[in-house]
DNA sequence: ATGTGC
């Protein structure tokens, strides 16, 4: 490791390659373990790629770390985009001030009133909500080959503006049209393998389960002139509640990634490719073969359905308040994801950047920002932390050019699923909650979703801060959290 | 993360 700054570099064997720049003081380089360094040299080796960047919360991942960037202007890692296609981070702002969250009776109304209409947990689709919010067949459809158009968020009940707050509010098919996604689409309905295309439609609109969750908050926003200047901007309000979720693409996401990545390992073995870094997970395609064309596609489909499934349930969660509080309003700040490959310019050449557990941070003035709400302040990033130490938006700060415009996505598992729910005590979790007077619809919180289990989210944050790659406008308090209440212990 | 899946 070389440090430079506060960034660090780890060089790859060879000296053809740039190294991998890692964002992290010293108390965060030592929660890397060395698979996870192991795959980030793996990644930094492999075809075609130009940049790897680990970032502060980097762990263990499939062929690369959650937690890092991957450029190449060449090839598509479907390892690096990960299982939970366009898995993303969402925030609406309400018109309710905080001290209505005083309240616990309240709090406990509006738990119930968004776990009616919102499904936690796996398998789970939208079943019981109203037969006026049941999804349409061919309105799943559309929202996967043509994303938050105007007539799916119409015929979801979706406010057709919030299109405008989303990093991409439709993604396109290979050859930059939806048809190519309706061809695509049709086609994989034809196989065994989407035989329960039906079900999957209903899950629209769902957290599914694992680290997804949503999280009433309340916002503080950081007290200097600048940060009040961009917050109003973002349409965040000080000490009003706002609501994040956390999901992704759910069955069909983990479906159209599984069937790529089994695709992919059959032609690597039947044509004797070898693996990067010997690893499996890290198989690829060059862009422009049949093979990178149809993983772009099925990438789409399931971004367009994470897309709209965020969209429905902030939606969904707008009609609870307003169930509970009449007459709230409310209002997307931003829609985000950390887990997907778009296309960017990099160094003046169009890129395939990667980001697994990573998030964008174009700042003020980005070429790519024109014509949006956030050209002159840079877009809203959405970052979870831990319920107990808050969530942060953030925005991008210049520096960001450093590490491919990209921040972590998070506080990053500090303890395996396993071991925490091995060595973190159940009462010692429900007695946090219960003293910081955070509420949940969980009778015991998952242990291996305790904060405990996560690495500590202000180190991490300043080590972005300190990298100079982002700054912060606004911190969460968490009020109440929905996350899979099913049992999975003893 | 996940219909824990020929």
């Amino acid at each position: 490791m070389i440090p430079t700054g506060e960034a660090t570099a780890i060089l790859p064997a060879g000296n053809h390659h740039s190294p991998v720049k890692v964002f992290g003081n010293e108390k965060i380089r030592a929660t890397f373990d060395d698979l996870c360094l192991q795959q980030a040299i793996n990644s930094r080796c492999a075809p075609g790629v130009t940049e790897v960047v680990l970032n502060p919360d980097a762990h263990c991942g499939y062929g690369a770390p959650i937690g890092c960037v991957l450029a190449s202007p060449t090839h598509i890692y479907p390892g690096p985009v990960g299982f939970d296609i366009k898995c993303s981070m969402s925030l609406l702002q309400t018109d309710v001030p905080a001290d209505a969250m005083i309240d616990k009776t309240i709090r406990r109304e509006l738990i119930h009133a968004v776990c009616r209409r919102i499904p936690t947990g796996m398998g789970k689709g939208a079943r019981d909500v109203p037969k006026s919010r049941r999804v349409e067949e061919k309105t799943g459809v559309a929202a996967m080959t043509d994303g938050a158009s105007s007539d799916v968020l119409a015929a979801l009940g979706v406010p057709v503006a919030w299109a405008d707050r989303c990093e991409d509010a439709f993604h396109r098919g290979h050859d930059g049209s939806a048809d190519a996604l309706r061809q695509r689409l049709y086609y994989l309905r034809q196989g065994k393998t989407f035989s329960r295309f039906r079900s999957t439609v209903q899950q629209l609109g769902s957290y599914g389960g694992g680290n997804h969750f949503g999280e009433c908050e309340v916002v503080d926003v950081v007290d200097d002139n600048e940060s009040r200047q961009i917050a109003n901007v973002f349409g965040l309000r000080d000490q009003h509640v706002a609501f994040l979720s956390h999901c992704g693409s759910r069955g069909i996401g983990h479906r159209l990634a599984s069937g790529q990545f089994k695709q992919l390992e059959h032609k690597f073995d039947q044509w004797k490719i070898p693996y990067p870094g010997n690893d499996k997970q890290l198989v690829y395609a060059p862009i422009g073969s049949s093979e990178a064309n149809d993983y772009i596609d099925d990438m789409s489909l399931g971004a367009n359905f994470a897309t709209v499934n965020h969209l429905l349930i902030n939606a969904l969660v707008l009609e609870a308040f307003q169930e509970i509080i009449p007459g709230t309003t409310g209002n997307l700040v931003y829609f985000i994801s950390h887990n997907i490959a778009r296309q960017e310019i990099v160094d003046n050449r169009e890129t395939w950047v990667h980001r697994k557990g990573a998030t964008r941070a174009f700042p003020a003035g980005h070429h790519a920002l024109k014509r949006t709400p956030f050209e002159h302040t840079g877009h809203p990033i959405l970052l979870p932390g831990n319920p107990q130490a808050g969530s942060s938006v953030m925005v991008g700060l210049p520096g960001a050019k450093e590490s491919c415009y990209s921040v972590n996505h998070g506080a990053g598992r500090a303890l395996g699923r396993r071991r925490a729910i091995r060595e973190l005590d159940q009462k010692q979790i429900d007695a946090s909650f219960d003293s910081a007077d955070i509420l949940s619809n969980c009778r015991r919180y998952p242990r291996d979703e305790a904060p405990a289990a996560y690495k500590d989210f202000e180190e991490v944050l300043r080590s972005v801060k300190q990298a100079g790659l982002a700054k912060e406008v606004a911190r969460l308090r968490a009020r109440f959290v929905i996350k899979d209440s099913s049992d999975a212990d003893d």
